[in-house]
DNA sequence: CTGAAAGCGCTTACAG
DNA sequence: CTGAAAGCGCTTACAG
């Protein structure tokens, strides 16, 4: 098996029209190389491909990086455990990293990346500003972002479910249960697919000919407690609605407790929907009627395309999004009144 | 700042009574050398540190390993993040594997390990026989296992918690309210921390003088399926516990299920306490009665515990135990009858 | 700031 | 299976 011949600083040199010990400087960063000589050189070597003789050849796919704000929710294991599955069938390990929306901890991982090999990015839910993409950039690594946030087209690959979708089908199946009063317990705004589900909701309403009460629709942070304390606010100001979807099955807990804890039943006095399939969505009491995306699979396909950028193969669309699916459960009956 | 001087193949060959080529031959692991010259050689070698020339330094501590058998539990996600927030802090990134128990699954985590730098391996209730031992050795990384396996003695390092006082805490918790048919769903047979928790619910009933009954003690395998099961045998049985202590959270929440399937109310009919207090046992309705332990200062203490053996540092204890605590929320209440 | 020369560390091709 | 010799790739010390 043919080795294909590593350049050799000798030969650099001789590109470049300097010496071979001047190669050798601006490899080892000695100062004393003049700007424009050290540009030329460094341009080479990149172009090259240029490695020292006894390195190692760089492994690429020893490891790729997964990347969260937090990694605080059932969520994040979800997507977790699809890139881990995907990346070992790869032969690759996956760092785990949570920066915490803090700028120094972002910094810490950059610094930790760049010590070692990575195969790429996979980000989720990160905020990625001009100046992260520029780092990434200059590591030369291939990104994938899962559920953007919102803003800015990013103009890379990203991963999501269908929102607006998986919306509209939460909604139509209250609808159709007999419910009008349906409340919407929308997730952080900063993300897209929170806008796409909450579109969705209104389409679904839209589409029934029922009106929109905007008294119903409250923002949340896609966590329990959320969910926990807009229901009760709902129920306090005696506006009760008959079922309620939650944008995420946390915040569906939480409109489980808060329902609980002022002696309604679920389903019987209100129908619940939530958002995601977690684990937890089947642990429930009772089992969460949901709409699933595939956060595992979601994870894996991110992976996936990392891989496709690091053979060369044109990533067919910078956009792909894998269908979400109602689980119906205990959780949803027709309205009392019906 | 002298560098210290990087011992060199003539040296290493000096040492050996042999020439720098065969050296050289061992080093690339040409097969044309006899076995006790390679054997004295490569032992040489280590001792000394041998680097080539171009090799960058080893950075220690760029990467360390976290090992599950699974993570499809927010049990692991609980350990992950004190892990990695506590690598993240030293500067290390967390390579998370999923080995599923499958031979061909840990070789691929070998082999990937064996590719890259790794500062140390934080094996979490993984299996760890002698082949797999020896493999480590070899590797050269310190290893701690957290919430060990029963068995032999590892002689590593090992993190868990004050399980047997948990199991009492529990269990005491519920005699003070007055039960005194407390049934256990014991946890998976194979770690020992589901035997301590056990032996603390046994201890509670014998120091309470109340006899324990075989039939209200049944081995689950710590996750939501069985915790139901469990539970969904003993009322049709009609030997109907007042209380339940379940070895995990999970196990709880199946516990609740069986019981709202029977139309009976936690805690107005059976009271149930958990285990491990994940953020799921807040998120239950009725919020659960659980023994906490600090799953996340568990994965610190293990980070910690391998940057001291890196350092050289002795290892005080090769057991640490965290301190469980009773946390008493809403699934609790004293005996119907009481 | 740069190159010609010397020299180090390692590997290869050959001989036995 | 091993070594003496040759040679490659790279760096260092010196000179300008």
């Amino acid at each position: 098996m043919a080795v294909a011949a590593r350049i050799t600083i000798a030969e650099i040199a001789a590109r470049a029209g300097v010496s071979a010990p001047t190669v050798s400087r601006v490899l080892n960063q000695r100062g004393d190389v003049a700007a424009d000589t050290r540009e030329r050189v460094e341009h080479l070597l990149a172009e090259h491909g240029y490695r020292r003789r006894g390195a190692p050849a760089p492994r690429p796919w020893t490891l790729i990086d997964l990347v969260f704000d937090d990694i605080d929710s059932p969520w994040a294991l979800e997507v977790l455990r699809g890139v881990e599955d995907e990346a070992h069938g790869l032969g690759a390990g996956t760092v785990v990293s949570a920066v915490h929306g803090r700028a120094a901890e972002r910094r810490r991982w950059l610094d930790n990346v760049r010590g070692r090999e990575s195969g790429g990015a996979v980000l989720v839910t990160t905020g990625l500003d001009a100046a992260l993409r520029a780092e990434l950039q200059e590591l030369r690594i291939p990104v994938v972002v899962v559920d953007p946030a919102g803003g800015a087209d990013l103009g890379l690959p990203t991963v999501g479910a269908t929102d607006w979708a998986g919306g509209r089908a939460a909604t139509q199946h209250l609808l159709d249960l007999g419910h009008t009063r349906i409340a919407h317990v929308a997730g952080r705004p900063d993300l897209w697919c929170s806008r796409a589900r909450l579109d969705g909701y209104r389409a679904a309403l839209d589409a029934a000919g029922v009106d929109l009460d905007r008294d119903l629709v409250a923002t949340g942070a896609f966590d329990y407690r959320s969910g926990f304390e807009v229901t009760s606010r709902w129920l306090a100001d005696g506006a009760a609605p008959t079922a309620v979807f939650a944008a995420s099955d946390q915040m569906a807990l939480g409109v489980y407790e808060a329902l609980r804890q002022t002696g309604r039943r679920v389903p019987d006095d209100v129908s619940v929907v939530g958002f995601d399939d977690l684990q937890e969505a089947q642990w429930s009491s009772p089992p969460l009627t949901t709409v699933r995306q595939p956060l595992d699979q979601m994870g894996r396909l991110a992976v996936r395309t990392l891989r496709r950028i690091t053979d060369g193969e044109d990533v067919a669309s910078p956009r792909v999004e894998l269908a979400t699916e109602l689980v119906v459960r205990a959780s949803t009956a027709p309205p009392r009144t019906a």
